[in-house]
DNA sequence: CGCCAGGGCCATA
DNA sequence: TATGGCCATGGC
């Protein structure tokens, strides 16, 4: 049902406006965010974010690590999980934070570069990366790098669950049901995932029926 | 106090 | 291939 998905779409953006997804000022920071968030508080990784420092201020702490590939590359570990620390799983995002800073190597820290290459290569190399699973190499594709690439993830699951959308059970079958009923376009994938999340955390959290939901009376359903 | 958040890895069967 | 344990902080 092309329309039902687009008419969700619409009502979605209607009602929360244009939300201007990712929130980060880089690329690069959009990577960093979308390893951080995983399975984490948005909250927390902007505390996390916000550790780390500016390479020129000498008043910083020795552990204080600049927000840039090189930096973060050349970092020790312990160092790098104290700056990341209020993210959570401190420890093994220290060291994926550094893998997928690798790959990014690979296209010598070029966002341009990374977009002249083909959507599957990339994230083949990138489900390839460790700590980079499918949702994180479907938001580092969109976000950061403009991909055709829809994004599901807890949020997308509940929605679905909630509203109620039959989009089938595992990531691959959800991602493709959005992309088969939705233009490709990354302006869309990009605002759909981003008022998913914006109205889930707003209207739908988990154990908590829906109010004030945009979405209608079938929005409540809990399942 | 317990539950949960914009997951993914790894061991086991 | 499909579960289940594990990772860890901070907000409510």
């Amino acid at each position: 049902m092309i329309s039902t998905i687009e008419s969700i779409y619409h009502r979605l953006l209607s009602h929360h406006g244009h939300p201007r997804w990712w929130p980060a000022k880089t690329p690069y920071e959009v990577v960093v965010g979308a390893v951080l968030t995983q399975n984490t508080a948005w909250g927390n990784v902007e505390k996390a974010i916000a550790n780390f420092g500016d390479a020129h201020d000498l008043s910083l702490s020795p552990q204080s690590i600049p927000l840039s590939p090189e930096a973060i590359l050349s970092a020790d570990l312990p160092d790098l999980a104290a700056v990341i620390r209020p993210a959570g799983y401190f420890n093994q995002k220290a060291v994926y934070l550094k893998t997928v800073t690798e790959w990014f190597a690979k296209y010598d820290f070029d966002a341009a570069a990374v977009r002249r290459e083909p959507l599957e290569k990339l994230r083949g190399e990138l489900l390839a990366t460790k700590g980079v699973g499918p949702e994180t190499a479907d938001s580092i594709l969109l976000y950061a790098f403009d991909f055709p690439t829809f994004v599901v993830d807890a949020y997308t699951v509940r929605f679905c669950d909630r509203y109620p959308i039959d989009a089938g059970k595992g990531y691959a079958v959800v991602k493709a049901y959005f992309e088969a009923n939705l233009p490709r376009s990354v302006e869309v994938y990009n605002n759909f995932h981003a008022l998913i999340v914006i109205n889930g955390a707003k209207h739908c959290r988990k154990k908590a029926l829906c109010e004030g939901c945009p979405l209608g009376v079938e929005c409540g359903r809990v399942g």
